[in-house]
DNA sequence: GTGAAAGCGCTAACAT
DNA sequence: ATGTTAGCGCTTTCAC
């Protein structure tokens, strides 16, 4: 038990193992040859002393940095601000926790991309976790990052990605409706600029479409402000419209405030489903029908993937599920 | 403009400004003396070579470690699912990405509080934002991070406390609440372990032992499925209650769930209140009457504390005001 | 006011 | 298999 002062250092550690602090670092670092005895010795010695490697020293040795940047694409640093983004910064900040490693996060503005640039240039990054990415800012990665870089939502040849088969989810979502004999869907999508919403889009027409149904669709951009205005546009637009697939629940909420003031039945006169699954989605009135998104399940992978640097498919989709309640 | 390659190191800086390292490095770190001269050429060089200090380097040398760690008290590693840990590590990052600082968060068993000895005995911890603290854990603090620690919500004469004016919010609450004319007013509350909770029970309890009426209390654990036992339990043990206290929106909303299948109407019979004034709050029916809870502001200050370590008063309050919809 | 020199704690050749 | 030797990039006495 470490009495108290100065925390032990790989010195200490060799010098009570009797060995050396270049075997002393092999066989804590995991790296190079070291007879079973030598290993044996360290390893008692380091519990012994309370020893914790010195993250610092150790990204400087290497080169390999001390933090990972959570790099978020958006018009505006108010991306920040958001639930999604607390998310995966809070799960990467938990799997880099016993790596010693830190987590940033920072705005990267949609039309300057190469101010991702300046960030990564800082030599303290140690790996890189893009959202909301587009494909200008993929390109933009460095080298020096390479392998140690990846997207959720779309990647390239050089970035693979984490995301979420929101396609699949929303595929789910646009036959459950229709199997409930919902025949005229409208859908809420998520901001053009956003790529990876596009899949969920092209699910919806895709559906609609071989079963010779039209498409309603109206912009929306996730938050359940703008679902209060879609809805309005929606009514006004398509009166006789009997579904409303919201890109978010927030959305769908939103849409749902809307359509209730309207004195609109839901899921009586028009069904309205989500995207996410939150906590909250079960608590509201009514229930709602979503699919589900593990965003913390997927920021673990993404920061695992950049915390192991080992080689990763390309893809990795999280299968989206439909989760049925009340609203549709 | 960098052409490409390795990132300037202040060698760099110091021959293009044809000065010492030891001269760059003062001026760059703000410290010591520097002519006017000198201080003009190295911040030319500087930008001139986009140069960016490496944190790891200046970590070592300092010995001021590299990430902030957030630490979250809890009886299980599920405290850190959840969104209001999620916006202070979130927050944090925010604040700490243009220093060139991470923020890595770890659960400490309240069960075994010395277990953050472990992790603050790590070089690396820059600073400590203490999360749902309790007295043991402030106590185990230690010296080196004295002056780099602050707590979200009780704190010590060691150690600062930036925190929501629960007490505020609540008194506001249920004052509303009799202003409307009720009088049996039963209240959901925390875990008792969470000291910081109990000022909101004791705003409760001051205002309606003042008003001469008796109390009705339930614990909680800010979860709205606790919310939806706790409206029974209320029902079952007080049938005539005519307004619910919810330590949390997510128990407002549980609370309410639970009423409405009861057939209770929400205000008409029972008035429901929460605590947070969550995005979704004003989207829900009813929509919640509640208090604000500036979770990011907190959040912000506490990181801000910990990296400009500079005097601050023992504890900083941030005003939580009733926002009033229609649940109550 | 400025520079020379000595490390911070660790890893990675390079011997041995 | 293990030890010796250089640094990684920066800050900081300590002389000048």
């Amino acid at each position: 038990m470490t009495t108290a002062r100065r925390p032990a250092t790989l010195d200490d550690v060799a010098r009570t193992a009797g060995v050396s602090r270049s075997t002393a670092s092999r066989v804590i670092a995991g790296t190079g040859f070291a007879s079973p005895i030598a290993r044996e010795r360290v390893r008692t010695a380091v519990d012994l002393l309370g020893y914790r490697p010195n993250a610092a020293a150790r990204a400087l040795v290497r080169g390999g940095g001390v933090r990972l940047l959570v790099a978020v694409a958006g018009t505006s640093s108010a991306v920040l601000d958001d639930n999604y983004v607390d998310q995966v910064v809070s799960g990467a900040a938990r799997v880099c926790a016993p790596h010693g490693l830190g987590v940033a996060v920072q705005w990267v503005p949609l039309d300057t991309p190469r101010r991702l640039t300046e960030l990564t240039d800082d030599r303290g990054v140690a790996g890189l976790i893009l959202v909301n990415t587009i494909t200008p800012l993929l390109d933009l990665v460095p080298p020096r990052l390479r392998g140690r870089t990846v997207s959720i939502g779309i990647g390239s040849a050089a970035v693979p990605s984490v995301d979420i088969d929101n396609g699949g989810g929303t595929d789910a979502i646009v036959r459950h409706l229709y199997a409930s004999g919902r025949r005229r869907i409208a859908m809420v999508t998520g901001p053009p600029w956003l790529t990876c919403s596009h899949r969920s889009v092209e699910a919806y027409r895709g559906l609609l479409r071989d079963a010779g149904l039209p498409t309603r669709e109206v912009v929306g951009d996730f938050s359940a402000a703008r679902g209060r205005a879609a809805a309005r546009e929606v009514l006004r637009r398509w009166p006789d419209t009997d579904a409303i697939v919201g890109i978010s629940d927030a959305t769908a909420l939103g849409v749902i405030g809307r359509l209730r003031a309207d004195g609109v039945q839901v899921p009586g006169d028009i069904a309205v489903t989500g995207f996410d699954d939150i906590p909250l989605a079960s608590v509201t009135a009514p229930a709602l029908t979503t699919a589900s998104h593990p965003v913390r399940a997927i920021a673990t992978a993404a920061a695992t993937v950049v915390l192991e640097k080992r080689p990763v498919p390309t893809r990795t989709l999280f299968p989206s599920a439909l989760v049925r309640r009340d609203s549709a």
